[in-house]
DNA sequence: TTAACCGCATGACATAGATCAATAAATTCG
DNA sequence: CGAATTTATTGATCTATGTCATGCGGTTAA
């Protein structure tokens, strides 16, 4: 799970800097390369898989799911975007996937011919791209490999900075190793991203309460009591 | 499980075009960026996940997979790639997975640091990248939402060119709608891609065969005697 | 030829998670 | 506020797939 160590010229991403899964913020936006900034409410859509691609987006802020339907309504959510991330973009002349705020959000968005002309965008564009290619391989060992359990303690530790990877912090203090939440996403949005039912979420999810490991303050909102329990969880270690 | 109906005001996806799934294939290859070429053996392995991260690889020949592992064993094959499609980025200064050959492969490596200069190799990057990402994406909805039958069925019309997409042509003469395939990948590979076991792999293989589906010629060379049933069983009609 | 090995197939059984069903808890609305 | 609606929890089952164990058919080696 590779940290990002400032050291060692990254090239590609020359300043990529140790953040957590939610990818490379450059320091450039697209609005710097003469997007359109929008406003979307919660659970808008911002396009359907199958619409034709013209634009790409960068989210500015909240959190943007894509997601994909099977002709039988099973759902997958496949990403789960949040600020610095991009979408839109399918090496194809349609969406791949739906797009559908989780959140409030503000977007970036930019024509797809001013991408093809301009060597920064192409280059944002490369160091986002790989960043998102690396959560996608996470999140195919998940759904092909973890168990319940695992897997929602691995979508917990996912919202937690700094935690959880390799080059993991462990706790400021021994004795007190909380944290806060939330969720932004209903329990069958987690189910449909972890490859589960809403019955399994919710069943784990009381599990992990009942053990100790969380406090459930709100049903979007989740205190994480011990950080390293719910880590050793994950499959990971 | 709580499916999704239409009239939830999600339209059912329009269908994609028959891209096909390997990938857009430019023009250009590394090798005209300066790139060295190597030559592998089946199941070499050319790096390995946690190795420190220098160059960008570009398939020329044959075919490679990437895979993660779990510290318990557990794996999970997260691309299997062919001529023209790129790994070795993961937005990192270590690579994310371990590349290893299915078959005897060329590869162009370039040196990560002529990656950062050059805006052609970016673009053609931007636009490998977000092609395989279209393929992770469909992956993850095989991981998270399909059946036994349903991933070998379309683990198998993956390997089929032009068919199996909406626009999928159909078959060029409906009384012989047959396809000859090589695998080039064990039960074990297979299973470690699609998050089964090899004994599920193996029985829904025979089970296929027994639905007079298709005929085992050898263990790795299968022949689809009805391409448009297998299709049928994808989960995607 | 026989032995050892490997990848694959198959049967018997176990189980994690899905499905079905019935509340309960939040949230929205009149 | 209380009714209506949505979302989450919990329990009782079912089942698809995993696990364990055995055997087969090729291939290699002696």
């Amino acid at each position: 799970m590779a940290y990002l160590e400032p050291q060692d010229g990254i090239r590609l991403a020359r300043r990529v800097r140790p953040v957590r899964p939610s990818g490379a913020k450059s320091d450039e936006t697209f609005a710097d390369f003469g997007a359109k900034t929008s406003t979307y409410a919660s659970h808008d859509v911002i396009y359907y898989e199958g619409d034709p691609a013209r634009r790409l987006f960068e989210v500015a802020s909240g959190t943007v799911m894509l997601f994909k339907l099977l002709p039988d309504g099973r759902r997958q959510v496949v990403e789960v975007l949040r600020q610095g991330e991009i979408f839109g973009l399918a090496g194809s002349d349609e969406y791949d996937c739906t797009a559908e705020t989780l959140t409030e959000a503000t977007v970036h968005e930019l024509e797809l011919r001013l991408v093809e002309g301009s060597a920064e965008v192409q280059c944002k564009l490369a160091k986002c791209l790989s960043n998102q290619m690396r959560i996608l391989h996470e999140h195919a060992v998940l759904l092909g490999r973890k168990s319940a359990v695992e897997r929602v303690a691995s979508f917990l530790m996912y919202l937690v900075p700094d935690r959880g990877g390799l080059g993991c912090i462990g706790p400021d203090d021994e004795d007190n190793d909380g944290y806060d939440l939330k969720l932004h996403m209903t329990r069958q949005e987690i189910a449909d991203y972890l490859g589960l039912t809403i019955e399994t979420v919710s069943r784990v999810v009381s599990d992990l309460k009942r053990r100790g490991v969380i406090r459930i303050d709100r049903s979007d909102q989740i205190h994480l009591k011990r950080v390293c329990s719910l880590c050793q969880m994950t499959g990971m270690h």
